[in-house]
DNA sequence: TGGTTGTTTTATAATGATTCTCATCCGATA
DNA sequence: TATCGGATGAGAATCATTATAAAACAACCA
């Protein structure tokens, strides 16, 4: 996705953030990409428009864009490694904001349906499901 | 849980892991557990019985653990931050090992059984589901 | 049981991702 | 255009994790 200035400044406004050169560049080539990309990459792809661009600011932006909704996270999680004592088969609740984690069990996924939409070749023997969300506490948060 | 060293000596050759008491103490204090914790947490509390024992340890058995599947990791993920650059909705598959993600679309979840089991006053909308797997790659191998 | 070998542990250094600091710069408003 | 507050850039600092190397130990065998 290409942007003009006049539709990023439109979105920025949206969610209240200040538009600058940067962050337009930062926006634009991660939705240009649809994929799944690191800080670094993102950086080395700027650069190229940017050449004086601090990976900060890259940092920064990426973090302003995910809070106020603009961008998505993969795997909003812990910044760091957390393992589960819980050696029975369940699910997870995370809370995108404070990454709070909470068992849940049941029966709420349709594994057929599922399974026609996997990669081809993708194992789902012990399959894990997060799903993620706010919890009670950051929902009543503004 | 407790387990008694013949009980973990067995659980251990059968995942072909040599037997320590290091290694003893840190599985109890994980499944003892029953939540989710960090290897610091780990570390605090494996202290308490093991005054000398290293950080290092407590890192390389967690990761052996999850390995060869006696614990599980919540949310395994790649090291890093990665944003999404598809803004319409959709939802992951992530393998474990590689840490590789795809996105996937359709209709696999029965959200009226999952609000059922949902922590009260957890705030589901904009519902992102993970779920995590081997992919075909990391399946095929060993 | 005692010796041998390869693995594990410990302490610490090294690495890598991310955040912080602060001086400078720039966008928004009047 | 002048002012002000927030944004940027450069690099230092921090935090989690991994690597290294020497000493300790578990597994195996005689």
């Amino acid at each position: 996705m290409r942007l003009t200035h006049a539709q990023f400044r439109e979105l920025a406004a949206k969610h209240g953030l200040a538009v600058t050169h940067q962050r337009q560049v930062v926006y634009e080539a991660v939705v240009a990409s649809h994929g799944h990309y690191a800080p670094e990459d993102i950086y080395a792809t700027v650069r190229r428009r940017i050449p004086s661009i601090s990976l900060a600011t890259v940092y920064n932006n990426l973090r302003l864009f995910i809070e106020c909704g603009m961008l998505r996270e993969v795997s909003p999680h812990a910044a760091t490694l957390l393992v589960d004592g819980n050696l029975k088969p369940h699910h997870h609740v995370v809370c995108s904001r404070c990454k709070s984690v909470q068992d849940i069990e049941g029966e709420f996924i349709d594994f057929k349906r599922l399974s026609r939409q996997l990669p081809d070749g993708f194992n789902l023997t012990q399959p894990l499901i997060e799903v993620f969300g706010l919890c009670r506490r950051c929902s009543a948060k503004k």
